[in-house]
DNA sequence: CCCCCTAAAGGTCAACTTGACTTTAACTCA
DNA sequence: TGAGTTAAAGTCAAGTTGACCTTTAGGGGG
């Protein structure tokens, strides 16, 4: 784990921050907030929206202003979750730096992005932001990579798909978020029975959506369900590392 | 959130700690292994284990020593995995604290606990951690039902099962391992034919072990696979908080 | 040696779920 | 009015689940 001058074995403060990824559905693509760096290191750099934390502040309060900074969003029309803390000793350059990862899903903003923060932020499709070269400043990559897993995995198990769509929305919007997470189409009949047998996934407004084209859709807001029963898994192939939970190697 | 001299609004640096929620199973019951504060804050109070990271190690690095010297076990026969992190600004009265929160999945030891360290560290029943008063140290309370909600979420959907047998281990065993974390009683013949079915969860290796009473069990190890398909489900009443991935709240 | 006790292992079956597919419904546009 | 399009509902064989029963393979006692 190397030996540098900083690097001695006895207990030493560090610098806190919160990084988000912060993901929305435009255009049959998953997008991610990505600012560009203006100071060094890795300036010009893309990276994760995030920053110190206060000295008066929750970890959670923390990243909620983060996400209202950069989004304008306020929490309400979004899921806002803990995702993991990365701190290895050399991840950044200008001492030790400990960061909390949050994963933020929101729906496609009506307002334009970056609100009071005057770096500029992009939504950028996450498939490009992971293989643009050169790559995001930091471990960032690594953590759009383990952000984008969780959120595939959430898919299965939680309603949270929900939190990409502005309400109301139809069984073919959910469907969509799906597809579009995932990678894979999924047979609508069997999707929408699966969608709307779940306990509490799905409230029915009763109202209707009428396109310019085909049968009009029913329209629903979230319910009251946080866990999928049962869960709607993706079969093999999605993005499939299978790995969920990274549990510490044996010699790291 | 107060506003005590300390709590500006500025930048400042924390001390970052690792605590680790070490779970085995001892006699039909999950414990959780505790030490007693030797000092203050909360002298003589129970705590989970845990300590500063140093200046060269990573956080993993860090839990995997905590773990070696609280337990003797070096990672090879057990389970390590980053839960969670919590860093709210009252939460240690010493300063600002941020601790990295991991979860530990241990076979009984067959080794006396307490390593090198001089701390006293005894198995505690998770039961009576979370009931007795006074209660534990620090926010260590609420960092146990977390780890204790996230195990239990664990054995649905992934085998981490097996890190609480010895191998090799029977059938039963496993079940055992089930109906304590989740305190409820499983069909034999329906739990053996799901988690044998279950491609790479458990592999033969041809040995039996007799006991005294009874026909000889078959006797397995612990497979390649890492996640559990199709997952093996509990049916609510499970301690059933329902929530596995608690969302930020819009309010806090 | 034989029978009983026990737990492991395997079988049965009705109810339910799943994936693939077909059919019907409800709208717009030409 | 009919074609095009998407939503919604239905069908069906194959598979899975939970509840329960039967068989197997040991030990121990008489």
């Amino acid at each position: 784990m190397g030996d540098e001058p900083e690097g001695s074995n006895e207990r030493r403060q560090a610098w806190v921050t919160v990084d988000l990824a912060i993901f929305t559905i435009r255009d049959d693509h998953l997008h991610v907030l990505l600012i560009e760096r203006g100071k060094e290191p890795y300036i010009g750099r893309r990276a994760l929206p995030g920053g110190h934390i206060r000295g008066s502040e929750a970890l959670d309060g923390a990243a909620r202003r983060e996400l209202r900074e950069e989004t304008g969003i306020d929490g309400l029309h979004s899921h806002l979750e803990q995702m993991r803390t990365y701190g290895d000793p050399d991840r950044d350059p200008r001492g030790r730096y400990v960061t909390v990862a949050y994963l933020a899903l929101v729906p496609d903003l009506p307002v334009p992005v970056a609100g009071t923060d005057a770096r500029r932020a992009h939504w950028v499709p996450v498939d490009k932001a992971l293989a643009d070269t050169p790559g995001l400043a930091f471990d960032h990559e690594v953590i759009l990579r383990d952000a984008l897993e969780q959120t595939r995995s959430r898919l299965e198990y939680t309603t949270v798909a929900t939190a990409f769509c502005p309400e109301p929305f139809t069984v073919s919007d959910l469907r969509h978020v799906y597809e579009v997470v995932w990678g894979v189409p999924l047979d609508p009949s069997n999707f929408r029975r699966k969608v709307t047998r779940a306990e509490g996934f799905l409230e029915a407004t009763g109202g209707r959506r009428v396109s310019d084209t085909g049968r009009p859709a029913a329209l629903y807001r979230r319910g009251p369900a946080r866990t999928l029963i049962p869960p709607l898994m993706r079969s093999a192939e999605v993005g499939a590392t299978g790995i969920e939970w990274s549990p510490v190697a044996a010699d790291a």
